[in-house]
DNA sequence: CTGAAAGCGCTAACAC
DNA sequence: GTGTTAGCGCTTTCAG
């Protein structure tokens, strides 16, 4: 019906008897104008519902006010929570936050990156994706920020150190007693192997074994079909990590149907700190990687970037374990 | 350091000796080359590592190949999963999924669908918006679809019929014997009332009692705080159904810390089927409303009307019960 | 099959 | 204060 092109900037000048520019100058409010010009220009503007093409304005300022946000999985809940935290800084700060999902599948990224990158002024990536794609990203004329662990000194990176993370984990666990260790990793995320070199930090020299398996997908589905392996085997660990929280709940579901007794029989734990998390049975000790802060940070920081300012300080993520009741076995003395 | 603009067409056409209108209809695939040019093209694409400029294209061409979509909250994860299903059809049909969260504030979505409409060539939108919103949407000269239960004949709306989702759940709880109905609702939500009326249909006629509470926001959390209102009153319900599953889980969790037994003392049930209801203690009793396919749904749909063509046939949502151990009461016979 | 040229809607000098 | 004009990077007639 009313569907009809949208009018231009054009349009309006004509109707209020001035040029384009003066109703740029006006729409943009860079100037003053006299009361009459004023006046045609609010009603002519208004009559015609006019609002500006941000797409054209972007062609000629190279400006956007929009960041977009590429995420591995947007139904991890981490990465939900990623957008959260950034989502808010950025609607606080006048931008737009453009997500977009690429399904854990690494051949996809260039392309929607591609995609994506001339709609913004800033992009925030998760970190796993090829190097080709990191190179491209770098060499872009646009601030670039990562999601995850540093690997390169010449970009930006935001997110908890997964070693630290884990070696956190670790070193409760080991002080509670546990001896015999499993951890389910997925090898193809690019922090798997710090968070493995953080569990080895802390056993290795305390001399205690740790059994490692592997799951092709980040997921509870994944992390249930892996149970059996980890725990059907004569030399069963009596803890088992998860690389995540998502696989944890998988494993420690799946443990619980073939009827181990968790923690006693079998103890479990995470890292991210999902919601989830506090409300599964028992409820799942983890590592609170400060998801939402992570988005908060990373955003300020690419804020900071587009506008050249000065990077912000004290924005230091700080993980921090959370104890519940899936490593605290009854014939063990709790600490805390 | 190797921060440079974009290569541009131009730059292309230079390289490869050849003009940009060629280089155009190169990249666009608009028709066959001779020999030595493509190969100059394709050459020359590669080693300035080129891609086309989508704002720029999308000022000549009017179209985008983005397509928006705007949920209330990417942290739930029925969302999350809308988001799943939408994204991987807009790939695989070529458009790109831009998502923005509006964070549960109505107030918030005006503006941030100003910002999104002009980048895509069509909207999705969460059902619960202000009507005026919804009239400035109906107005635009874009296709536009919602998310949820269909308010108005003028515009397209996907998702499960919410009167048969909690008629579904209500059935089969009556005949699990249940007979006293609590229902923790979300007033501020649109389906809210026809979950409600969905309950009613059932129960009503049956002569069984009803009970409604409210919750302030659709979460784990706010399921928490209202568990107390819902169960420390001497008429207690026996069973407890919470307009989502975020809530019940919250609702269940908090009843169990609260020492009821579940779902011997008090059953649970809740909506939408996410991940985390099959894995907490007991599973919760939820009906699947389809999230993913729901994605899937109306991204076909929309893009039907951005291509202009009739819309696609066979794509009814249909709910489905999902009945677990959060209402199957040891002293009642089970059915299924 | 290839190229020249006219814009898409807008902003940013620069004149007046 | 206001207007003129030259593009932003690209597609699309229309010639050749």
């Amino acid at each position: 019906m009313s569907r009809q092109r949208r009018p231009t900037i054009r349009d309006v000048a004509e109707r209020a008897g001035v040029s384009i520019a003066t109703v740029s100058k006006y729409v943009n409010r860079q100037q003053s104008f006299s009361q009459p010009v004023e006046d045609k220009l609010r009603s002519a503007i208004k009559e015609l519902s006019y609002s500006q093409n941000p797409l054209a304005r972007s062609m000629v300022t190279g400006r956007t006010t929009a960041i977009g946000l590429a995420v591995m999985d947007i139904a991890n809940p981490h990465y939900a929570n990623v957008v959260k935290g950034a989502n808010r800084v950025a609607l606080e700060n006048g931008y737009n936050l453009l997500v977009v999902d690429m399904e854990e599948s690494i051949a996809a990224a260039r392309p929607l990156l591609e995609a994506l990158s001339p709609r913004t002024d800033g992009l925030i990536v998760s970190a796993r994706i090829p190097q080709d794609v990191v190179e491209w990203l770098a060499d872009l004329d646009k601030p670039v920020a990562f999601l995850g662990q540093p690997e390169r000194d010449d970009v930006l990176t935001v997110g908890t150190d997964s070693v630290q993370v884990a070696s956190l984990l670790a070193q409760y666990l080991v002080r509670q007693g546990f001896r015999k260790f499993g951890y389910v990793g997925y090898s193809r995320a690019s922090w798997n192997i710090e968070r493995l070199r953080g569990l080895r930090d802390v056993l290795d020299p305390a001399g205690l074994d740790l059994q490692v398996f592997d799951v092709e997908e980040p997921t509870s589905e994944a992390g249930e079909r892996a149970a059996a392996r980890a725990l059907l085997n004569p030399d069963r660990p009596d803890v088992i990590i998860g690389c995540n929280d998502l696989v944890a709940i998988g494993l420690m579901s799946e443990a619980r149907a073939l009827g181990f007794k968790v923690p006693d029989d079998v103890a479990f734990a995470g890292i991210d700190n999902i919601p989830t998390s506090r409300y599964i049975t028992p409820p799942l000790t983890t590592v609170d990687v400060c998801s939402q802060a992570t988005g908060e940070v990373v955003m300020k920081r690419i804020m900071a970037m587009i506008e050249d300012k000065p990077q912000p300080e004290g924005l230091a993520l700080e993980p921090a374990l959370i104890i519940r009741g899936s490593t605290q076995r009854s014939d063990v003395t709790r600490e805390n």
